[in-house]
DNA sequence: TTTAAAAGTAAGGTAAACTTTACATATAAG
DNA sequence: CTTATATGTAAAGTTTACCTTACTTTTAAA
């Protein structure tokens, strides 16, 4: 599963910091979704999704590979 | 957190064990969900969202209790 | 009114999301 | 070169999503 966090992040120069406290996580949460390390929970997507204005669709990616949960 | 999960099913007239099979899950986790009793994972949001042609959204309500994982 | 299908409850187990802490590296500005 | 800010890595712990199994209750149709 990919997602744009990083990509939405850099384009509006939000530290990975400010989007953590943001979203009321911490920022080794964010670093493990920006690497993949695992997925989000749906509140935390919601909420991601939410702070860059678009819907949980576009930020995060579902490939056919998410097969499984 | 609220979901249309029965609503949608039972306006479609599908059965948890319908949806269960068709999201690749069990029925006990269908029920889980219609209950309450614990939230989706991401990826099962979007596969139950996709089942209903719907966006995650649409589908699950985040409230402002939401605030927590 | 019996039977079958659908829905619900309970409990113990596994995997993974998220936390905390602590240290390391990169980048850029002074 | 030094310092501050941003990013990354690692490891151990907690919580919770989801599973499995098994039993109970509701609903509706024969």
């Amino acid at each position: 599963m990919q997602t744009r966090i990083s990509q939405y992040r850099k384009e509006r120069k939000v530290t990975q910091e400010e989007l953590a406290d943001a979203v009321n996580v911490t920022r080794q949460t964010i670093i493990s979704l920006e690497s993949g390390k695992y997925k989000a929970s749906l509140v935390l997507a919601h909420k991601i999704a939410q702070f860059f204005g678009v819907a949980i669709e576009e930020m995060f990616i579902f490939d056919k590979e998410d097969e499984n949960l």
